[in-house]
RNA sequence: GGGGUCGUGGCGGAAUUGGUAGACGCGCGGGACUUAAAAUCCCUUUCCCGAAAGGGAGUCCGGGUUCGAUUCCCGGCGACCCCA
């Protein structure tokens, strides 16, 4: 072998020898338990970037380790090629994405195998390709046929800009989420899934799976499930009867509801004497401006509101309360209209200090002595809300109840007036699909005027799936501008209704692209199949994902829908699971030199290319998983990677020199031993011995938690101390060649290409159909009697600081452990003259005297 | 404002989950090789006192539990992320 370590000499030889040999292959490991190893979807853009480096990193590692492990592996990869890029770059270059796309997937494949990512390339799939994307209305289809899918008038986030019609999550702060344009709100028919219907079962699943605690309360919040009560006061001084419908949390402060509040666009505010109504359309109007400005919360802004001249009768005092207009009550959001109880929230009673509004206490700290009476008044603190549950009293014959109990109490006497009735809101919303956008997939519906007036849509018959994209002039249609592009191709909107086989036209709008990635995982099961979307056999052996590994701003969006999904392919009887994904690893951002996130635009991105180039794909690799634990964001670090680079360096020097100072026959003996299991050793030998099998031990456990930064350290220490071995004999022979062929293997997972090398510089002179195949060889198990020391190195403390260290036996006993500490000079010097109080003893780490006097 | 994650050397980060704090790597400093430089190799490196042996302090700050706390509990301060 080299002693020099030259990666761009054998990186692509080995890359070519796993292609021709078929290693990674998913599904040939019949009896062999699954393993299914999955990186989140990409976007082809043309070049990968750091963040894709490390992701396919982490999971390679975890598919070549269980591959040695002997379970089969399926590590499959593909592309989220349909959306907004490639239709925006088209739109500016005039280039077809049909055209663009494919050439884009050719250069970021070329990187991940460059990078020696161990992918069953058997089973690629893009989304845009029409067998993939055919799936996609053949579930749309099954969901409207259940009213899962269903048509509504959407008022719609808007992006003018992207001339597209945005889901909540693509909002921030009132802006686009890919562009940073300010979003409007326009009214149009969409259709929609009905994901709220699964709120509780998103919720309830969050409890089985293995995810990160952040994201797990993400998607708890963003489901945001809260239990109150729905309750109408009724309009009191309206001409003609009406009731405004409140929800709340918190039916137990009813009695405080000293005022309401509406949203300044609410239907009651019709009602609202006319002297009011200019000031009432002036204030909405600057809501809205302002909301557009602030974004769709608003709730940072000042509480500002209106007196709309309407009072409402609080159904269980009686008492009559004005209804103002205020911009943090929001139309879209529960009912529109709040009870407002100043005196147990805060918001409420800002509000009511601001315009002067009254404030009445109803509940009081459940600890603590009876309200103090002085004169008529109770005493409380009525410098701010008491927003705490408690006892209530003021509240007729619920006072004296605890909070919760009277919220029971009374939603259970407002549906017995019929005024009321216990409800269940969310913060979710339903999942709007349409896109006027061209590059995403075909919504299978017709329109028929004779068959379907009132335009509900006819679903496209099974048969004819897919419904194809039609090819386009791009500068005719992808204008950028106005209606949905696909309405444009006149060609291809006109066609037959599957009922009357007269005249009709095709849904022009295309899917959200949200919808491609939530089942993809699935398709690699079966990517071929052409009756189903995949294959329950396929289903049955591979599902769930076992490890599924992406970014964190995934959290809400993607791993809700694909969650959801699941849950009704399992419905559908498609797979038994309703969890896609066991285990969840989000993986942190690589930041550029400068400590800001990598971007282009930013000029600090780092092209994975060029780190390739230079130090090669194992030197990558080694940067990526060392420099951090997975889940942690990380700093780009030139020098971090030179160490990188530089242990590869000291590793081929270290197999070079070993190896050549033993000779072809020493390695040939010391190989044959290693083969037979009988390595003799003893001193130095034995002590190598003993860390070969512990770093064995070790790094396989750091494996299995993914902790993948102290498992190259593990290897670094394993290789200085073999460096440091000086083997003269042929004992110490044997125990270095076993140390080196450990390292091979244990490397393997991390730094393939320099493991591949190092194995085959182990097996020089042997036939290569006897080399056992590096990447499919029995991960090295460690021997047990070489794990546990024989003597350990025990810390003595007294009064729990150290003063001294003494060498134990293995199997000593606590006594003595105690005695061989007592009579240490270092510790006698320390208890001499005091009485010893008491001692602890951990086996195999400690002993502590405590002393006094 | 609510929810979450976290805070350890000059830096990235370790610490067998309550048991010798700072593994491994980087950087700094010193040395070897070299005409010289790069590369490579060796030594040192938490801070303070000390020539050394050794001693003292030390995991954001303040309390608590414990023989023993980076780890658990309470209260602050600060950072980041998500939602308002």
């Amino acid at each position: 072998m080299q002693d020099r370590y030259e990666p761009q000499t054998f990186e692509s030889k080995w890359q070519e020898h796993w292609a021709a040999k078929d290693l990674f292959r998913a599904g040939s490991r019949e009896g062999a338990p699954k393993y299914y190893v999955l990186a989140m979807l990409p976007y082809p853009s043309g070049e990968m970037h750091m963040g894709h480096a490390r992701v396919y990193s982490i999971t390679d590692v975890l598919a070549r380790y269980y591959r040695k492990k002997g379970m089969d592996v399926l590590h499959p990869f593909g592309w989220d090629s349909f959306g907004l890029p490639a239709e925006n770059a088209a739109i500016k270059e005039g280039v077809h994405p049909a055209i663009r796309t494919p050439k884009n997937i050719a250069s970021f494949k070329t990187d991940v195998v460059r990078l020696g990512i161990s992918v069953d390339w058997s089973r690629e799939i893009a989304t845009s390709d029409p067998a993939y994307y055919r799936w996609n209305q053949w579930f749309f289809l099954r969901m409207l046929e259940r009213g899962i899918v269903y048509r509504r008038i959407a008022r719609v986030n808007f992006c003018p800009s992207c001339n597209t019609v945005l889901a909540n999550e693509q909002v921030e702060e009132g802006q686009c989420w890919r562009c940073s344009s300010v979003v409007e709100e326009r009214e149009i028919p969409e259709w929609a899934f009905r994901i709220t219907a699964y709120a509780d079962k998103l919720l309830e699943g969050l409890k089985t799976l293995d995810w990160p605690e952040r994201i797990i309360a993400m998607q708890r919040n963003w489901i945001g499930r809260s239990d109150g009560l729905e309750i109408d006061f009724e309009v009191a001084n309206a001409s003609s009867k009406a009731s405004i419908r409140v929800f709340t949390t918190r039916a137990d402060t009813i009695f405080g509801a000293t005022y309401m509040a509406v949203a300044p666009d609410h239907p009651v505010l019709a009602l609202a004497p006319a002297d009011k109504q200019e000031q009432i359309s002036s204030f909405a109007r600057e809501c809205r401006i302002a909301a557009k400005r602030d974004g769709a919360g608003a709730a940072a802004a000042e509480k500002q509101g209106i007196f709309t001249g309407l009072t409402a009768r609080n159904p269980f005092t009686g008492a009559e309360i004005p209804v103002w207009a205020a911009n943090f009550v929001l139309s879209g959001y529960g009912t529109g209209a709040v009870m407002s109880v100043p005196a147990h929230d805060e918001r409420d009673f800002e509000f009511a200090k601001k315009y002067d509004l009254p404030i009445s206490y109803v509940i009081r700290e459940a600890t603590g002595e009876e309200i103090t009476l002085v004169g008529k008044k109770r005493v409380v603190d009525t410098k701010k809300a008491f927003t705490a549950q408690g006892l209530l009293f003021d509240s007729a014959e619920f006072s004296g109840m605890p909070s919760a109990q009277a919220r029971l109490a009374i939603a259970a006497e407002a549906q017995r007036r019929g005024v009321g009735k216990p409800t269940v809101n969310y913060h979710l919303r339903d999942w709007g699909v349409s896109r006027q956008r061209y590059w995403g997939t075909p919504i299978p519906i017709v329109y028929c005027e004779s068959c379907d007036p009132e335009h509900k849509g006819i679903p496209v018959p099974d048969a004819q799936l897919p419904v194809v994209l039609p090819d386009i002039d791009v500068k005719e249609v992808l204008t950028g501008k106005g209606e949905p592009p696909l309405a444009k191709v006149h060609d291809w909107i006109k066609t037959t209704c599957p009922k009357c086989n007269g005249p009709a036209r095709r849904e022009a709008e295309t899917m959200d692209t949200f919808v491609d990635s939530t089942w993809y995982w699935a398709r690699y099961l079966s990517p071929h199949e052409t009756k189903a979307p995949f294959s329950r056999k396929d289903a049955d052996r591979f599902m769930p994902i076992d490890v599924y590994v992406g970014g964190p701003e995934h959290a809400v969006m993607h791993l809700l829908y694909f969650r959801f999904w699941t849950m009704v392919m399992h419905e559908l009887g498609l797979c038994a699971v309703s969890e896609p994904a066991q285990r969840l690893v989000t993986q942190g951002i690589v930041k550029g030199r400068d400590g800001e996130k990598m971007s282009k635009s930013k000029g600090n991105a780092v092209s994975p290319r060029d780190i390739i180039t230079r130090y090669g794909a194992d030197t990558a690799r080694l940067f990526m998983l060392f420099a951090a634990p997975a889940e942690k964001d990380m700093d780009w670090s030139d020098d971090q990677i030179e160490g990188q680079h530089r242990f590869l360096i000291r590793l081929f020097r270290l197999f070079h020199g070993a190896l050549t100072k033993m000779g072809s026959e020493g390695v040939a003996s010391a190989r044959a031993a290693l083969g037979a299991a009988k390595i003799d050793s003893h001193g130095t030998a034995l002590e190598l011995r003993r860390r070969t099998h512990k770093t064995i031990a070790r790094v396989t456990q750091q494996l299995e938690r993914l902790q993948f930064n102290t498992g190259i350290s593990s290897l670094m220490e394993l290789s200085n101390a073999a460096a440091e071995l000086d083997a003269t004999d042929s004992a110490a022979q044997g125990a270095l060649f076993e140390c080196l062929a450990s390292l091979a293997q244990l490397l393997a997972p991390f730094a393939p290409h320099a493991a591949e090398e190092l194995w085959a510089a182990l097996h020089e002179g042997v036939p290569a159909k006897e080399i056992p195949e590096l990447s499919l060889a029995a991960w090295p198990v460690a021997e047990a009697a070489l794990v546990v020391d024989d003597v350990f190195q025990i810390a003595v403390q007294v009064n729990g600081k150290l003063r001294s260290e003494i060498q134990v036996a293995a199997g000593a006993t606590d006594d003595e452990v105690r005695e061989v500490a007592t009579h240490d000079p270092k510790v006698r010097v320390w208890i001499a003259g005091k009485t010893i109080k008491k001692v602890v003893v951990i086996p195999k780490r400690l002993v502590n005297f405590v002393v006094i006097g």
